[in-house]
DNA sequence: GCGACAG
DNA sequence: ATCTTGTCGC
């Protein structure tokens, strides 16, 4: 894989005001509706689905990206390859990190580690799960979406903390496994107020007791619906509260850190 | 001016 | 994200 749209390359050297003005651009040209090359039905992390005989097509090739920093002004991006729950192919890849952490603008920051790292596949995904949102964001252009576009390629973000966005209802203490409740945009984001723009989704809860587990935040980063971005992460999601791709490109990025120390 | 803010 | 051992609760 590699940029479609060279423009949209994150270039950490722009001002915060450029910054942004590439993200309305990015958001212009993202299409959070369902263009997929895939039955998204077809997603699966069961290794035994594809020992029908007669399986009509290999399942999609889901891929995952996160990141480590080393203690320099650089970032190290993991990616790994699943179909069917078997991980075909990993690589890894650093790159500067030019600015700091600005909500916001985490894409300026970490994006050119994460298309290093997809470019490092020989394989080409169906679709990438990114750590961190995609359309959940200020101006519909957080990291999922701004790597999907530049690529033309599927993505969903999934971030642990909600950036932006009002949840349709408050969320409950303890939300059961599977729930999921809508993300809709408010005043501070640039989309008609009530646009579901995510999902807080509960991928793995206790089953009882004192502690619990807090939900998941899953938007669709380009090519692909706010509704079918939380199936897919479902679909995903093996016994762990992050889905598969993405836990397994965390250990990896870690691991990659020594690689490049 | 205050608050809120992915990784 | 990162610094970090044990520890409380499934």
């Amino acid at each position: 894989m590699e940029p479609v749209y060279p423009e949209f390359v994150p270039d950490g050297s722009l001002a915060r005001g450029e910054m942004e003005a590439l993200q309305d651009d990015i958001a212009e040209a993202a299409v959070f509706e369902d263009d997929l090359d895939f039955d998204p039905d077809r997603v699966t992390i069961d290794r035994d689905s594809d020992q029908r005989p007669l399986a009509d097509a290999d399942p999609p090739v889901i891929a995952g990206v996160d990141q480590a920093f080393l203690e320099d002004d650089r970032a190290v991006s993991a990616a790994v390859a699943l179909r069917a729950g078997e991980v075909i192919e990993t690589a890894t890849a650093v790159a500067e990190t030019a600015i700091p952490y600005i909500p916001g603008l985490l894409s300026f920051r970490e994006g050119n580690a994460v298309l290093a790292a997809l470019q490092a596949l020989s394989v080409t995904p169906d679709l990438t799960v990114v750590d961190g949102s995609g359309r959940i964001h200020f101006r519909q252009a957080g990291l999922a979406t701004h790597v999907g576009v530049t690529l033309d390629h599927p993505t969903i973000g999934v971030a642990k903390n909600l950036l932006c966005g009002t949840p349709r209802e408050p969320i409950p203490e303890r939300l059961a496994e599977g729930e999921r409740i809508p993300i809709e945009a408010d005043e501070g984001v640039t989309a008609p107020d009530g646009t579901v723009i995510g999902y807080a989704y509960q991928s793995r809860q206790y089953d009882s007791g004192s502690t619990s587990i807090n939900p998941l935040y899953v938007s669709p980063g380009h090519r692909i619906s706010a509704s079918t971005a939380v199936d897919v992460v479902a679909r995903t999601c093996g016994g762990y509260k992050l889905p598969e791709p993405t836990r397994l490109a965390d250990s990896l990025a870690d691991e990659a850190k020594g690689t490049f120390e």
